[in-house]
DNA sequence: AAAAACCATATAGTTACTATAAGGTCAATA
DNA sequence: TATTGACCTTATAGTAACTATATGGTTTTT
């Protein structure tokens, strides 16, 4: 009998660090392979799933969408083709990482420089910050 | 009689610069107060609705939370007491944009490695960077 | 009078899960 | 043997902050 070392759902989470609901959602998404089922429908996983889900897990690190790692599997199943297409849509990704950066600072920088408009030893109906988001100086 | 300027949603959407569909969900989250309806059952707001509309889109602006305004409009509505809730509501947020600044930023430097280990001339197969995603390196 | 533009409510969709409900299966214990 | 506990199953709802859709009433314009 090959195979003769098959998991159940549970195992499998624990091996890859990730809840069992993660797996099934991840199968009804269509990102990971539907397992064979055992005679009283538990799923039973192979070494493979382990990979396909760490794999997954690995580009959800990275923060790639589902779609984009759906993307990428499929690009795994036509492995004849130029790669410049996982090339780009890495390059996108790490555009609109660094468009999430530069906001991200200029927000910090409102958001400090409204704090500089109030310090704590006022009432609230004299609060700078409150003022200042009702009614903001020029200095936007 | 007072209040002669009364508007309809739409116009008050248009003045904000809002859809008429976020007006009512604020108004539905209690973020807004309820205006008088006219007979025919349409909105009536008033000049007061439109500040309570920009005082929200402004905090949204800085990524506060619709809890966080929740928050907010409270203190507003007990304005002897000390500010310093409001402060440190702010300082907290600050801190989780920066925190978040710092793990994109992380983020991009990982994603700016991975993309460093392939050229677009490859064929799919090859590709260094689904070879890093599979099997990734030590120097992660 | 009819069409266009506006208003109303209720409901579903978005993302990537997480949580819950209601129930079936299995091994070990009382 | 009965039952407890841990595990599994599916289906459904909740999260955040909207956005979109369906269905229908009202008002304004043509």
């Amino acid at each position: 009998m090959l195979g003769g070392r098959e998991m159940r759902i549970g195992q499998l989470a624990q091996l890859v660090g990730i809840e069992t609901q993660t797996i099934r959602f991840y199968e009804q998404q269509g990102l990971l392979s539907p397992p064979d089922r055992q005679e009283n429908g538990y799923r039973s996983y192979t070494k493979m799933h382990g990979e396909q889900l760490t794999f997954i897990r690995r580009c959800r690190k990275l923060d790639l969408s589902l779609v984009e790692i759906h993307e990428l599997l499929s690009y795994q199943k036509h492995p004849h083709q130029p790669c410049s297409a996982i090339n780009s849509l890495l390059d996108d990704h790490i555009s609109d990482v660094r468009t999430q950066i530069t906001s991200l600072q200029a927000l910090e920088n409102q958001l400090v420089s409204l704090r500089a408009s109030c310090s704590n030893e006022r009432e609230i109906e004299t609060c700078g910050v409150l003022a200042e988001i009702s009614d903001p100086k020029i200095h936007s």
